[in-house]
Parts: C-alpha cells; structure tokens; sequence
DNA sequence: GGAACTCGCCAC
DNA sequence: AAACGTGGCGAGTTCC
C-alpha cells in the first residue's frame, strides 16, 4: 500500500532536515560590497539633504513649523497628520487601523498639496538608506552577512528572515531594486544564480481544491487565466498579451484581482485598485479620461460604450465578475474553500498535505490560505535540502547562500553551472514528485543567472 | 534607558 | 454580513 498522508513526524524530519541545511547556508553567508554601501549611503544623505531643503521653501513646511517650531521633524507622521488634518481642517481620504487619518504614500497623493511630493522621495531615500543599505554594513562581519532564516515563527509554517531579513529586497522598484541589489555580491570568480518555481502556490492551490478548470491553465500553455480575467473584467475579448497596453490590463488583472481573490479580498477592494491601474476616477466617468488604448481612444470611452459610466457601476460589474469567478468559472475551487471552514469548524483544526496541523482561531481566508501557503513552501525547503545533499556528496565549491520562500540563491562556481541545473531539474522532476504523491501538477524551477563577479543586479 | 506600541513599507 | 494571506524592521512615540 502506498503511504499518501503526511504525518507528524513526517512534518517534523522535513523540519529538523530544513534546521540543519538553513544552518549551512547561514554559516556560509552572502558576500556584501562594504564599500559600496558606505559610499551610497553617504550620497543618499546628501540627496535627502538636498530634498529636505527644498522642503523648507514650501508653505506646508512652513505651516508645520510654525506649530512645532524647533520639534518639527520631517520623518513624524504623526506631526504630519496633525499638520494636515487638524492645522489645515483637510479630511482625510484614508484612516489607519486605529482611525487616525492615514499619512502613507496613497493618502498623500491624492492631498497632491506641494511639499508631500518631497516627503514620499525622502521616505523612500531613507528607506534604501537606513533599513537596507544600512543593515548590511550594520551586520556585515569581514564583508559577509548571515542573514537567519526561521522555521519557528510563521504561522502557516512558511519561514521567516532576520538579522538582517534576506527576504524583503527591494525588487518591484527598478530605482530601490539597483541600489539595494547592487551591493549583494558573489564570492570572487563565482556568480550569483536564483532557482524560482513558477507559480508555486498556485500550483500547490490546485493539490488542495483539484479544480478542472484551474488544472487546464496549469497545464496547457496557450492558456492564459489572467489575460482571459483581463478579457472579463474590461470587456475586451479580443485582447492579446503582445500588445503593450492589453499587457498592462493583463498584469492589472493578476495584481489587482486575481492575487488578492486568491489571498480573500473581496470586489469593492478590486474596484479600487484596477481604477489606479487604469487611471480613472472615483466618481462619474466621461470620455477621453484614464489609460490611453492602442488606437489613440481613452479606456473610459470603451467603458462609456459598454454601459459602465461611473466608478460604482464598475463596482456593481466587479461584483458580478468576483461572483462568475468563485461561482462558475472556478466552482471546485470555490466548493474547496466552502468545505474547508465547515470542517475546521467541526475539528478546531486542519492539516497541510505535508503533515503540519495548523490550530488555534481562525478567519474564513487564512483557513484556505494556510494549508496552500505553507505546502507551497515546503517543496521549496524539500528541493533546498536535497540540493544541499548533493553539494555535499560531490564536494561542490558553489554555496547555497539564501532562500525566499519560492526561490534558492546560490553563490556558484561557473564550472558547476551545469551541474547545479541538472540536480535541480532531478530533484524537481523526479525526486519531489515521487516523495509527495499529493503532487498533481507538474512542478517548473527556472534558474535566473547574474554575470560572474557582478552584483545581485538584473 | 529599554520595552512596547503605531505607522509605513519592503518581500512572497 | 463583511471584506487582503505571511513576515521583518526603522523611526517616532509613549510608558515605566
């Protein structure tokens, strides 16, 4: 008889066997350019210097410090706030989880008073200055940091980084990716390597809810979920991925419907974030506002012709298009996610596909995200430790150096480039697959290359 | 002077 | 009916 469920113990070797290979790579550490990062963080200084300045020309600046007078300071948003929503009487369009007006980038935008403009281009100075490159000459020891990677602190038994955290590189950012990355170096004569799986968690959703249609996008690649949500929720069935503007919608589909349904948002979220996504407004629409068309016409006139003329028509048709998606065009996964708070309801508790209980209270979306979050990183953790053995066993001069949570980075010696992809393909392809019978699609890891002595830099 | 809190923001 | 999952960390602030 074949063994398909997980155990406890099960759960816990996987654990002990990831403690130990983390280890290593811990120990091994990720080379940093100290000088570099010195050398920027002195130049970033003088541009917030020069931000800064100009600042204090501006009227709020002036408005602020006439209140807090030698107090002010530029980095209190509490300060801010008090400036913005009490001093100048603005109400504010977004409050934070303890109903103070909110001071974050969103809200400041929208104010588009002169001087926040300044004050987001300082934050995000500092930020590259003090929590990135800063940590890293902070922790650096003889031009190495050796960030700890956790198993004891997340909740769905995903892991954790700190000291300092290896898992939050800017990246999204071109500007921040550049300068943070830039000071991520391999080991002379070596070049820094990413093993990413593709669409992991969801591919790991579908070991779960085993829904039909799910499994034929994941399976045939002329299938496109997120360009056909595209297609739905513009009202454009004759969209195509290879023209630039059809490629924005698609990419607003994924990262402002798609992800956050998945993760438990809900439509009128949506709404809002595919309005920003498109550029138009939150109140009636008319023609020629919001994204410019591949023929010269505004996404607004489309939506005009269609019948949507404001932002809460859209809203309604969200709603309509978050009901097809749980409803019709996804109903397994639907049913799945259903089935599953009934029976944790039932038991108090659930088990992952790789024998982890997740207990204790829990709200209707981190029941279905748990199991999925968590297995998702557990292949990833599987494939870190049997690649380890094998760098082990054949005395490799390459480092597995860091993880986050989809992807391994290695510090590799070019000359067992080769070598690297081919155990990585086998452990993905043969032997993951074949130690988790609860794997039903096929699993992909794309290795990305940096050049050899170059930085973390694409 | 340190612990604990809020807020904002980076990643997957 | 209501409505976004998992973390770490810096700065400012408050409390002891």
């Amino acid at each position: 008889m074949i063994k398909i469920e997980a155990t406890t113990a099960d759960a816990y070797r996987l654990f002990h066997e990831g403690a130990l290979a983390l280890a290593r790579a811990e120990r091994e550490g990720i080379r940093v350019d100290v000088e570099y990062s010195e050398q920027k963080k002195k130049h970033l200084e003088r541009k917030i210097e020069y931000h800064q300045k100009q600042l204090e020309e501006t009227k709020l600046y002036r408005q602020w410090n006439h209140v807090y007078k030698g107090k002010t300071n530029i980095h209190s948003n509490q300060q801010l706030a008090r400036i913005l929503y009490k001093n100048m009487k603005i109400e504010p369009v977004k409050t934070t989880e303890t109903g103070q007006g909110a001071t974050d980038e969103e809200a400041l935008r929208r104010l588009d008073i002169p001087g926040l403009d300044l004050i987001l281009s300082i934050r995000k100075l500092s930020k590259i200055k003090n929590t990135y490159l800063g940590a890293f000459t902070r922790e650096q020891f003889n031009g190495f940091i050796h960030p700890s990677f956790n198993l004891h602190n997340v909740r769905t038994y995903r892991s954790s980084s700190e000291g300092p955290n290896f898992q939050n590189i800017p990246k999204r950012d071109k500007e921040s990716m550049k300068i943070c990355r830039r000071a991520i170096l391999p080991r002379p004569g070596h070049m820094l390597i990413e093993a990413d799986f593709s669409a992991l968690e969801v591919n790991i959703s579908e070991c779960y809810h085993k829904d039909p249609v799910m499994m034929k996008y994941l399976l045939d690649d002329k299938s496109d979920m997120h360009l056909d949500m595209a297609k739905q929720i513009f009202i454009m069935p004759d969209m195509q991925k290879s023209i630039p503007t059809h490629a924005i919608l698609r990419q607003a589909a994924k990262n402002g419907f798609v992800f956050p349904q998945f993760y438990g948002d809900y439509y009128g979220n949506n709404a809002h974030s595919l309005c920003e996504w498109t550029k138009l407004s939150r109140g009636r629409w008319k023609k020629g506002q919001g994204l410019e068309l591949p023929d010269g016409s505004h996404i607004s006139n489309h939506f005009l012709s269609k019948g949507i003329k404001s932002f809460d028509q859209f809203t309604e048709h969200m709603k309509r298009v978050e009901d097809d998606f749980w409803n019709r065009r996804f109903k397994e996964y639907g049913r799945w996610k259903k089935k599953s708070v009934q029976d944790y309801r039932k038991r108090g508790w659930l088990k992952t596909h790789t024998g982890f209980t997740c207990s204790g209270l829990m709200r209707d979306n981190e029941i279905s995200n748990y199991p999925i979050q968590g297995s998702a990183f557990h292949c990833l953790l599987f494939t870190f430790i049997e690649l380890d053995k094998i760098a082990q066993r054949e005395k490799w001069k390459s480092k597995i150096v860091g993880q986050i949570h989809d992807s391994i980075l290695l510090d590799a010696d070019p000359v067992e480039l080769g070598r690297i992809k081919e155990a990585l393909q086998t452990i993905v392809k043969e032997i993951l697959p074949n130690a988790w019978r609860w794997i039903i699609v096929p699993l992909e890891i794309d290795v990305e290359e940096y050049g050899v002595d170059l930085p973390w830099v694409s």
